[in-house]
DNA sequence: TTGTTTATTGACTCGTCAATCAACAAAAAA
DNA sequence: TTTTTTGTTGATTGACGAGTCAATAAACAA
């Protein structure tokens, strides 16, 4: 029976596994053999090949948060110019692999964690910054100075509006938020209606 | 011993002992016990006035949400015209006890329990709605047609915000909170700086 | 005085869960 | 072939926690 390699296969089952328990869940409140059921195997193996549950949450949180990095660093290079970079930043938070209810579920339960696991923290600290050094690049040749404070209100909007949605998802929410806040960045931009 | 007419206040302590207990530990993570002991007296008391732990969060939350809305109401009466208004709810939300690690933490919690329960959903969504709407009822007069959105957006920040301070907080962010949501709202009305 | 309501707790039940371990199996290296 | 490495699980341990209950006691009503 045991194939060798199986290593990253097993990792990769219980992250996908772990993030889809939380989401439907709706809390970190769930046990390892849930997720090592979920993902095909004992709760024993979950534990060899991660030590323990938090590692398993923080595997969890870094593989939701590099799928997120890809996506932006995806859709940035079809853009050319600071508007159209700025757009591709906004459209690409909001993209559907984003926006599915286990995903910003998981995203909500990993500000808890943040609260109590220093390396959750750091974590999220690093999307925020990593979020708002990439609306600044690209707001500063449009709005000198005041590019630091519009990218504090784009980023906070961005997550304020993923808060929300945690709470009651439609199908149509997540154009709806795009919509938003692409009209917040106008505004932002100076553009009168 | 037993003195009459215990039961308000034995509830009073167990609901602020709840705020600050979800404050101290940082998650939902916290026993019947421990509250119990913050206020004071047997988990066995707790039982015997709530019936059981999520009753006990529920009327954690509404303590929570009736603070806060009793807050913005006082700013109000305060404010004549639509900005002053708009300034004071913004103000009102960011305000000190609004704005103390304790109770950021426990809203952040609040927002996960909504996820299991409908109740703590309902009240969730009230928040919204009433913030929203008072939003609107002032923007209108401003903005016309243009109001909802820009509720949208107002009210998105504000959650956007206060999340982020679940984060991270320091002595400063209440102050540069409200000044960035300020700044947002400046942007929606058309001031150009 | 006797009975009822309110306050209060220590002890207990029952369940759950993270983590560990012994044991088994197959592939690969020796 | 023997040994080592890798994969895998069922069973177990040890701890903890929600909720219940019986018992105790003060206040109040009859």
């Amino acid at each position: 029976m045991p194939k060798l390699g199986m290593e990253p296969i097993r990792r990769a089952a219980l992250v996908k596994a772990t993030i889809d328990e939380i989401g439907a869940n709706g809390s970190l409140d769930v046990t390892v053999s849930q997720i090592a059921k979920r993902a095909g195997m004992s709760s024993a193996l979950a534990h060899h090949y991660f030590g323990g549950k938090e590692q398993i949450f923080l595997a969890a949180m870094r593989h939701t948060l590099s799928v997120y990095a890809a996506e932006v660093r995806g859709a940035l290079i079809m853009a050319d110019t600071p508007r159209e970079r700025l757009e591709a930043i906004i459209r690409a938070g909001f993209g559907t692999s984003n926006f599915r209810r286990e995903v910003i579920a998981a995203w909500l339960n990993f500000y808890v964690l943040a609260q109590t696991s220093s390396e959750a923290k750091r974590l999220l600290t690093i999307y925020q910054r990593r979020l708002h050094a990439n609306l600044m690049f690209n707001l500063r040749p449009l709005l000198g100075d005041d590019a630091q404070d519009a990218a504090y209100r784009i980023g906070g909007l961005i997550d304020g509006i993923y808060l929300r949605e945690a709470l009651t998802i439609t199908k149509t929410s997540s154009k709806a938020a795009t919509k938003h806040v692409l009209a917040a960045l106008d505004l932002e931009l100076g553009k009168t209606k």
